[in-house]
DNA sequence: TAGAAATGTCGGCGCTCGATGACATTCGAG
DNA sequence: CTCGAATGTCATCGAGCGCCGACATTTCTA
């Protein structure tokens, strides 16, 4: 499963602690937050704290893997060539 | 890449941001926040907003994949069978 | 059908994020 | 060595997080 937004974390972290059979009290007492949070993350929170989120993760034994494979589809930085006619373009743009 | 702590994500943003050739100030610009939060970010800030490294990640072309399986030596959550039997006698003890 | 458990909502509060702008330090090109 | 770019640091400030505690709603079991 690819996570893109925080709706989708939520998703995920939902799903994962239903199949552990937690319930959201006892899950926020084991990662250390309040209740409240869990229920803001589930709902796709985009504020929530880095940090706690991978507490998360990990009391639900999820791997987060980071790829620099590409989604063709997505094709938006895709110089692959000409990067050094970009620095000097930029360096002499003074941006 | 498996990314468990801030510091880690961090420090994969950083390399990928230098792959890319890309400096703080423009990868800021890029993602829509300050110079100051990508700093933050890289030295491994753990209370980053969520949705922000989100966007992060994306503008770097770096995917997210959350996946639940086993990493052996964690084995930390690993009932499997008698979940029932579990609940069946926390509901008794009423914790 | 109760009745409890789980989930969601509300108001209030302390604390820190993230933005801004200026300045310091490091590093490389010339 | 000199100049500038890139990175890191500092102080300030408004806005929102995450917490608490109570209540509302939904979802189960007995």
């Amino acid at each position: 499963m690819f996570v893109r937004t925080p709706a989708e974390l939520g998703a995920v972290l939902r799903d994962r602690r239903k199949k552990l059979k937690l319930d959201q009290s006892t899950f926020a007492k084991r990662i250390g937050v309040s209740r409240q949070w869990v229920i803001e993350v589930e709902h796709g929170h985009a504020r929530a704290e880095l940090g706690l989120i991978l507490r998360a993760l990990d009391a639900l034994d999820i791997r987060l893997d980071a790829s620099t494979e590409q989604t063709p589809a997505r094709g938006v930085t895709r110089p692959a060539v000409d990067i050094n006619a970009i620095v000097a373009k930029a360096r002499k743009k003074k941006a």
